[in-house]
DNA sequence: AGCAACCAGTTGCAAATCAAGATCAGTTTG
DNA sequence: CAAACTGATCTTGATTTGCAACTGGTTGCT
């Protein structure tokens, strides 16, 4: 599993966010958890757009769960499911995988269904990332719940681009 | 290298930002490139704080110049040397590069010199952003020199930590 | 002209990491 | 009790990494 949490090749600040992050799969497991509900193993492995290897799952989970991005904890209903949560460095990094989305969406071939959620992410700035952010703490770190959620909007407008599309073929 | 560029795991543009920069080195050489002022291979290999290998970088330079992210030119005062500059794309990373900065300075052991640069960033928000990405505009597109320097305000704040450091030895 | 220093990489190799698919043992459901 | 589900692990082969030596050429100095 990379490299040993607790040496690091230079205290910058990017390359240490790069040193947790800089993979092709870390941020992938954090999007799904965070912008598609997912929270169980399975969820994660077969619902994954992009198709992750269970092996590699299994040991991103663990990498984020030492490195304080995830905690783990067991499912009441299921003795052998484990639920995995957003902590709250990970909800940080709400503004850095807005900027993500952004970039991409201008930058490369993204599709259209696949761009909306990062547009409105995009033009709600801050103040929605804000409200996004303490929508997740309520989700994941049981803080009261939030009049507004961001969740159901993005939802919204993708199904609604989604409806758009197939009616007009 | 790597893998093949018009492949995509999918059309998600996190996905796809990370399939393009999504590695241990390549944000590191823009960010050298960006924030060092470095231009040529030399300065990439021997004056990187992590210590990048060479064949590595050359891999790096050559997946990014194909991606978009940065040019190569000969330097008309060395038959031999090239020189790198950033493209539109990449200069419009800084906003990420920014928030990379800020998440690492928060949640990972970022050393106090290294960070100021990614302090300034963040307190300068936006508005800064845009005058570094103008700054840098003139210094690898030519346009025309804004008014504002940002590069040398960021080195001024690191010189100034420096100082005040070893001052207190 | 001769030579050392500099330049942008390339090559070879061992070790680590990654990806795909089959498999596993315990758990729940019907 | 059997089938399906759960979070993984194992095996195997391909890819990537880090390191060090090396290449073919350029430049500056004497």
């Amino acid at each position: 599993m990379k490299q040993a949490q607790d040496e690091h090749r230079s205290g910058c600040p990017i390359n240490l966010t790069l040193e947790m992050l800089g993979d092709r799969w870390s941020l992938i497991v954090i999007r799904d958890i965070m912008f598609g509900r997912r929270r169980h193993f399975r969820e994660l492995l077969t619902q994954s757009e992009e198709g992750i290897a269970s092996n590699v799952l299994a040991d991103r989970l663990k990498w984020l769960v030492t490195g304080g991005l995830l905690s783990r904890r067991d499912d009441p209903s299921h003795r052998q499911k484990a639920i995995y949560s957003l902590t709250e460095p990970s909800i940080q990094l709400v503004p850095l995988l807005a900027q993500m989305g952004a970039w991409g969406r201008r930058h490369a071939p993204a599709s259209r269904e696949l761009s909306i959620r990062a547009e409105l992410l995009e033009e709600g700035g801050p103040p929605m990332w804000r409200d996004f952010m303490e929508e997740l703490r309520s989700l994941h770190l049981g803080t009261p719940s939030p009049g507004r959620s961001v969740l159901a909007e993005l939802q919204a407008a993708y199904l609604a681009v989604v409806a758009r599309d197939s009616e007009g073929d």
